[in-house]
DNA sequence: AATGAATGAGTTTTCATTCAT
DNA sequence: AATGAATGAAAACTCATTCAT
């Protein structure tokens, strides 16, 4: 964890937040978050962060103990955030098929409100130091999970196909759904909504075949 | 364009050479592409790279205009690999979910044959320099098109849904196969073969409910 | 601009400091000052630079931008320098004809005085960028219309001969000047006031004959 | 000396010739003064005077030692030129008064004509090695001491001032006219020969005062 | 809580020259 | 007479981080 002097680092990730009023670290974060999507963790150096973010180094480094650490804050945040959002829906009454499609669009919808971040997660990996990325591995994977209990559970109740393995099927869900931060635009055709609904769609479908 | 005097730049792909005999632009293309798949691009310098392919810095900025030039070589090869697999299965007779299946299935194959080209073309393309970007996006669309041509032929025929637009399955589907890099692993349970044809049948399957 | 951050870069350039209570960029000027009269500014390393002024490299692109930022300095300060002399004279009162006597004296004692300066200056103006090469080509202009000003008002009082264009004469003039510095030596004959009343004369006898 | 193979390097300055009949070491001598007075002598790559001269690497270093070679060639010849060109005056009948004028025309009017050469002469001897610049130093002597003695025999037949030592006026004088390298224009308004005339005149006008 | 000067190891790239052919 | 691959030393510049204040 990187922060130091300061309580409240649990700020809502709804805000992000680079203008003058809002708190230094928040700042430092909305910044780095679009200068690493945008430029790339190694391109971005930490004087434009802090220039960008309108604080001086040793403000940066008081708060954070290195410009790994503001990276593995936003992998963090992101984490937590998808991880409350599956958890979530996964508790909720209903069918199976009627979680999984609503869990399939909702992470659609969610990684699209935070493009940078997927743009980040999926590119700067290697970038962390071993210790963190095995932290964000194990998050992932706890993630993965609970998202395969649920086509496991299906496959189960027999709603859903088992001739492919569910471990496949989640990889093969997410691959794509991670990669809608290379080709999404907000001025394309389709809304978030409904790009959600078109995987969801697919995904069910392919699991609900005879 | 890299390599700058020396002819036979067609060297096959599927023994890239990093042994002392191999010719010294492909051995150097060889090593990068290894270390620029582990180690991510802007973590390995020249000067591991001319160690590892045993030439002197001097003997690659003989061959190779920049760092860059390198990135941009492997780009290409993979591009024209992919390019010419799925043109040569597009052109086959056979029913259009035959030909789908099969490609689907290939580029699976294909991209865990060449893992590192495939780590390093989803996670290194905003390190090329923007006009070098253009080029793969320009050559990367081309080959969605081809792809995307396989799946409107299919709807128009009746025998894919039009639910779902062929965009849509376009990007859903190669993001599952870009995304094989960052779980695969030879020891897994599953061969490529076996990957790709579950990949297929999971596409396959959306595409042809009724 | 270079500096970035400090104040009072006004320093008196009649005492150039190398020694080390003197500041940082101070310190930088004056020794590239003399390296770079000494084996001109291409053959001149930053790391020579740098040790000769006993700071680090990072110091030295903490003040300066670039070692062009450098020189471009240099050139900044040699031509403030002379345009506050030269219009220190031409404001003072007295025949034009004296004006110009102490003018172009003075530039001979000012540049011996300055002989690194006036080495540089000759020599190192196509070093620097295209647009700093502007800026010391307009403010060397403006220099040149000033004294071409006194000229053309000696023209016009009759007391100069206007059979050579007043641009001829300044031309003419400061090509002499700026070439001490290919061969004044302080153990010569002749003092730099000597010189310089020599070259007055010269210039102003040839003003006005008949 | 340099060119080791090939006799007639007593080619004529007045032809400069970079085009693809002339001799190879014509051409490289033709290409490299244009590219030193462009960009300075460190400024210009070997690679890039081969390939202007439309030769390789090898063919040059047949003909020169180095590169440094190449700019002694261009060195020797000019002042090869101009010596002649003052020799051939100096001893021509007639007034002092009326030779010196000649000779202090004409060398405007040869350095006009030679400009790259000034330009590279009075910029670039710092970049020749020592044994090199003293060659280059002492023709420059020789030939500073036959126009002094010019002077000097008219100061002796009272027909020029002895206000003035006449080093000064002969360094004062060829300062003007290394000069003309940094502002001289083709588009100018005044001729070569009109520059040269109004040279000579405030010269002279210097000279012959009462 | 914050500053910003200073570090020093690291980066990519350039280039004159050599030499086997 | 000419080639062009290869060398190796040196270049300018960057940058995450520290620390006295």
């Amino acid at each position: 964890m990187a922060v130091r002097t300061h309580g409240g680092m649990g700020m809502p990730a709804v805000t992000p937040d680079e203008s003058a009023e809002s708190s230094v670290p928040r700042r430092l974060l909305a910044v780095a978050t679009r200068l690493f999507a945008e430029k790339g963790f190694d391109r971005t150096s930490v004087q434009e962060i802090v220039d960008a973010a309108n604080v001086t180094k040793g403000a940066m480094y008081h708060y954070f103990d290195s410009k790994d650490d503001l990276l593995a804050e936003i992998y963090a945040r992101v984490l937590r955030l998808q991880m409350s959002r599956l958890a979530e829906i996964a508790r909720q009454d209903g069918p199976v098929a009627e979680r999984v499609r609503r869990a399939a669009a909702d992470v659609v919808v969610s990684t699209i409100d935070n493009l940078d971040d997927a743009t980040i997660s999926f590119r700067s990996l290697h970038q962390l130091s071993p210790a963190k990325q095995r932290e964000v591995r194990d998050e992932r994977r706890r993630y993965h999970e609970l998202f395969r209990s649920l086509i496991t559970e299906g496959q189960e109740r027999g709603v859903f196909t088992d001739r492919v393995p569910a471990d496949i099927v989640v990889d093969f869900y997410f691959g794509s759904v991670h990669h809608l931060s290379t080709w999404y635009h907000p001025e394309g055709a389709l809304s978030p909504q409904q790009i959600g609904d078109h995987y969801a769609d697919l995904l069910l479908t392919a699991l609900q075949s005879a």
